[in-house]
Parts: structure tokens; sequence; C-alpha cells
DNA sequence: AAAGATTGAAGGTTCAATCTTA
DNA sequence: TAAGATTGAACCTTCAATCTTT
């Protein structure tokens, strides 16, 4: 059935949705945040400049592999390369930026891994009943 | 299994179900913004609003509705006054502030609602194979 | 002109500190 | 003191405009 609005028990079941994603957003974020006080756009660069650059990447590339727009990516690298995490160079050869990784940076990303790897796990892929994950929370959704 | 990092699948499965799930924000967010100008926050603001205050509610009555804190419900409302969505008052008879949806915010908030219905049953509550949504998103997961 | 990137402006979120009033 | 609310600062996201180099 179609009305102009949500009924009540719709409502409430996009609610529990919406409740359910943040919950396990968040519980992801302050793995990461406790575990290296990287922030989680932090480690979304990060692991892409390690696992995918071996350490470094064209800014352009690194774009799209996040599946970022330039403004954002631009604005966040500006952040972490003030905080040390990694350098941006000009290239020599063309138009376009190097990113490389700092050791700091190698570091922090190195110390986040296992709790998100962890985190991830018990909160999406393998809840457990001590525990509860995102599809536990949909359970009274149908 | 347990290691000290995301499988390549695990990462897989993790980064389709992120991506589900803004695509399904994404396209709820636009629907509202393009039939009444509102953003997410300003229609969840106004939807208490209307629905359980009857047009006006306590801020620290709709703070504890949205879920939100006081910071956050401040700024909020600082911008949606400044729009002349809604006026804040204090109260004569003690602590607290009345905020209350001007004609304008009624006249938005009724705008929005037909297309937030209708986008949130197709992403969510009752995707179709012409408008697929967040389950279908994650049919690769398992 | 096209590609790669930055910036101004506006909106959004969070934390800690602060202010005000009962 | 405690409750209700605001503010400074930092971070994040997006859009349109701009800048630079090929």
């Amino acid at each position: 059935m179609s009305t102009r609005r949500l009924s009540a028990d719709e409502a409430r079941r996009w609610e529990a949705w919406k409740r359910a994603h943040d919950v396990v957003q968040a519980s992801v974020g302050r793995a990461i945040e406790s575990a290296s006080g990287l922030s989680v756009p932090d480690f979304a660069v990060l692991t892409r400049l390690v696992e995918i650059g071996g350490g470094e990447l064209r800014q352009n590339e690194l774009a799209a592999s996040l599946g970022w727009d330039r403004s954002r990516l631009s604005r966040q690298l500006g952040r972490m390369a003030a905080r040390g995490l990694l350098v941006s160079r000009e290239v020599t050869d063309g138009v376009g930026r190097q990113i490389s990784v700092t050791d700091e940076g190698r570091s922090r990303v190195q110390q986040a891994r296992p709790a998100h790897a962890d985190a991830v796990r018990s909160a999406l892929l393998a809840p457990t009943s001590s525990a509860p994950g995102f599809w536990d929370g949909l359970e009274a959704i149908g």
C-alpha cells in the first residue's frame, strides 16, 4: 500500500535500519581511533596508500581507489600532511601530485588494522550473542 | 578464522555493505531535497516537531526524540531559525527553550513527505527490479 | 580546451569548556 | 550544584569557482 507518508510501522523499520548502521559505524570508528588515533577517513587513505601503492600513489589514483572527488581528497590530504601522516610532492614529469606515507603514517595504520578487523567481524560479518551486530539490530524489521 | 587484518573477501563484503548504505541514504536525501529544499537533518527536526509536538516542543524534548546531543541540536536549530523554518523562544516559567515550527517549515515538511516515503519504500522496504535497493546491493555478501 | 588540484563558502558533527538560571 | 543551552575549535563533506599546466 502506498500513501503520502510512511506508516508508523514503516517509520519504525526505517529508523531501526539507520540506527543499526550507525551503531556499527560508530563501533568500528571507535576501534580505529582508540587503537591508533586515526579517524575513519585517515584509515581509508592510509590503507590504500600502503596496500595498493606500497606506500605511494598519485593523488588522482588515490581518488579513484577511494571513490572520492578531488575536493574531498585534497582537504583530507591537507589535514593528514599537517599531522605528519603523509607527504605530498609535485610530480616533475607532468601534472599531478605524488602522495607518500610517512613512517608515522605506516606505523599508525599498522596499529589500527587488528582493531579494525575485529570490529568489522564482530559487528557485521560474524556477530556473536555477546557482541550483537547489524543483523541483530534488524531482527524486528522483517 | 581470525587474523590481524581483513582478508580480501572480508574487505570486499565490508565495502559493499557501506556502499549499499550510502546509496540508500543518498537516494533518500536527494528525494527530500529536490521536493522541498530541506536537508535530511532539517526534515528530521521538522517531522518530530509536527508529528510529536503538534508544531511545538521544548528543545530538550526535541533532543531526546531525535537522540541528538545538545550541541548538535543547538547548531541545527540556529541554522533552521536563520532560514525561517522555525522559531526559538525562552520559556518564562523555568529553564529551557520552546521551539515552534513556522508556516514555512510546516509547508516544506509537507512537501517532502511523499517523496521521502516513496524513496524509503523503494530503496529499503520494498525494492523492485527497476529500483534496486539496499538488499540487492548485498546479494554478493552472503 | 582538458586534466589535476585547490579554495571559498556553507552545512554538518563532536568534544570540551562555558554561561545562565533555578 | 545541576539542568538546559551555547560556543570555540577541529574535523568532515559538498558545490561551484578558480588556478595551473599540458
